[in-house]
DNA sequence: CTCCTAAGTATCTTCTTTGATACTATACCA
DNA sequence: TGGTATAGTATCAAAGAAGATACTTAGGAG
């Protein structure tokens, strides 16, 4: 492991999916494919619009989603992953799977300062 | 996968290893082991007393690293990974290699801006 | 005419994170 | 008697992220 402190590229993942709101919209997108702006503001109750546009904008930026706008009125854009976004996904998986098990670490723990 | 985007625990992962220098500190006590309060301080310049107190205060909440006093003066205080903190390892060497690979394909995508 | 739609911008406010600086306790050393 | 060292706190200021709200554009329905 050359992997010294100094060059931690741990930073440059995490700076991508951070944003209150990335993570979700990438598993929306990685499951379901394709989808428009306004249903991922409707399957995602109490973000806003500047939000998701902002959220969205970062993702595209990084190359990890692919925006196509239909030039139409009223407007119609589609958002997706891309491949290289695709490689994300086992990192996601992982922290998924780390979460879900932290989550009942925690509750554990709780349990032994209460006895 | 019952992986809905409702029951999303990547957050919960997230959340742990965000903070300026959070991912920093782990390397450094996955690497080194044990480290005194100002040994981290002094190998990482620019962070201060408070953050870095604080940043190891969470980190010690979310029992993925241990504090330990030595009662004497001046003061003595050692952290170190838990066991448990260990399992973030392979998370944090993946986003590792994600990142490294990121930063290659950013320069990249430069080039074919520019030309 | 007027309203509705979709996908945004533009502003302003609030909350959270980070940073700068100064202060503490107490033993030891000169 | 004063300075050094360690691992902190306390306070205040600055920066950044997030949220609320209103506005835009242009065609089609009523």
């Amino acid at each position: 492991m050359e992997k010294t402190p100094e060059q931690c590229r741990v930073e440059d993942a995490l700076s991508i999916l951070v944003g209150k709101w990335k993570p979700i919209i990438l598993l929306h997108l990685l499951q379901k494919g394709t989808k428009r702006f306004n249903e991922l503001k409707r399957s995602m109750p109490g973000i806003t619009q500047k939000m998701l546009t902002k959220q969205l904008r970062e993702l595209e930026d990084e190359d990890i989603i692919e925006r196509v706008v239909y030039p139409q009125v009223p407007p119609k854009v589609e958002y997706s992953i891309t491949e290289y976004g695709k490689s994300l996904e086992p990192i996601l998986e992982a922290m998924h799977e780390w979460g879900k098990n932290h989550t009942i670490h925690k509750i554990k723990k709780q349990g032994q300062r209460s006895s």
